[in-house]
DNA sequence: AAACATCTTTATAAAATCTTTATAAGGCGA
DNA sequence: TCGCCTTATAAAGATTTTATAAAGATGTTT
């Protein structure tokens, strides 16, 4: 099996070197980026298996990383934080971090934290395929078939269709979709979700006005079936 | 299994007398109380099953009994009450009585109301799924099924189902019904809950003019079975 | 910088739902 | 049977919710 690769994003050099080293020794492929700029960057090259996010970064702030990572990165994101900042770490959970850890932390907490996340990467949901009727979902390629022809969704897009599939039968709030996609601040944002719904449904349905897969309770949310 | 306690406050002998043969023909254990001192005694001694309860009691009220029995008593309170007297009954359901009956009554439906009665005693249900003969109803999905078939409920209709559903077997009052979906301010809007009981009767029954699940009690209010 | 893709807002049309009114139908006692 | 009261049903009007297009904003790629 492959080394599991894990970056870091801090800008304190002492932090990174500690980490780099432990990590290393304990069998991880480490990269590092000492910026929030940077980070993005070697995210998106590398796709790395695990990230590990400091919150508090000069160039762009931590959440704002975490967000724009979120967009497409499927995978554990675990928050590094200064002590005593609970409301940082409940804004990050809510923008979809996996775990966190206050600094300074005990090397061998980190190691069990990374285990655990990067198991969770590989939950059955993201190697399986997926169908329903000429619609087509496979998971691990993170691609979309429609009548056997491949459609390009964007990640709001995508992310969308995985948490309706994930809820298939379900009604689902305008709440809860916003709150698990765009995060816990976005709740009142049912606009947002009208028009990616729209969009995702001249994707994958047959007649959009007619819509089979992605069902409107209306005042409520909708149900994907 | 053992016998389920059933608590008979009246203050004719002759009526208290009559249940009582009746009710331990039928495998009940019985207590009796003559008055309505008595009857707060042993209820609060003996906790039992299910109390009848005789509105027009010498000493004390029945309605004021019934208040104080509510404070802390749970489970079910079976009115009993002269005939011609609707504003009594339909107070008493609002105070928190399961049911009622008219005197005099036949033994075969006192005996029916009972069984029903003590049935929802044991069914605080926690169960995410209801089923009722050709109707299943979901809670956490939100969704109701007629002859395996998902059925479209608006918001109003679903919240008046869960609410007929929740109060099973009991009769509730136009007052209570409009006071818990639509607010305080809506009790005197009986037209709301007949147009909508309308509608949700369209949906979930056979044959809306024969309803089987939401009956009609003239004068009253609605009962769920 | 220009071209492109995507996300966010705004505007407006269309649909669904709720509220109100009108009228029919049923039950019950006189 | 008639009149009275309660309930049921239909349908018009009002309001809320949803769908869709499109413009503006942002960021990325070439």
């Amino acid at each position: 099996m492959n080394k599991a690769e894990i970056l870091i994003i801090d800008d304190e050099a002492q932090i990174r070197k500690l980490l780099q080293i432990n990590l290393e020794s304990n069998d991880y492929k480490v990269i590092t980026a000492a910026s929030g700029h940077e980070g993005l960057s070697l995210a998106a090259n590398h796709s790395p298996d695990l990230i590990l996010l400091d919150l508090g970064l000069p160039d762009i702030s931590g959440h704002k990383i975490l967000q724009e990572l979120r967009q497409w990165y499927q995978k554990s994101i675990i928050i590094l934080s200064v002590m005593d900042n609970e409301s940082d770490i409940v804004q990050a959970l809510d923008n979809g971090a996996t775990d966190y850890l206050t600094k300074p932390f005990r090397t061998g907490e980190l190691l069990a934290r990374i285990r655990a996340a990067i198991r969770r990467n590989l939950d059955p949901d993201q190697s399986t395929i997926k169908v329903y009727g000429d619609l087509e979902v496979d998971f691990g390629a993170r691609m979309v078939k429609k009548n056997q022809e491949t459609i390009k969704l964007t990640q709001t897009e995508y992310n969308l269709l995985v948490l309706f599939i994930k809820n298939e039968g379900k009604v689902l709030t305008h709440q809860f979709i916003l709150k698990e996609i765009w995060g816990y601040s976005y709740q009142m944002e049912t606009q947002y979700l009208r028009v990616f719904v729209g969009t995702l449904r001249k994707k994958i349905e047959d007649s959009p006005n007619i819509p089979k897969h992605i069902i409107t309770e209306s005042g409520i949310g909708y149900r994907f079936q």
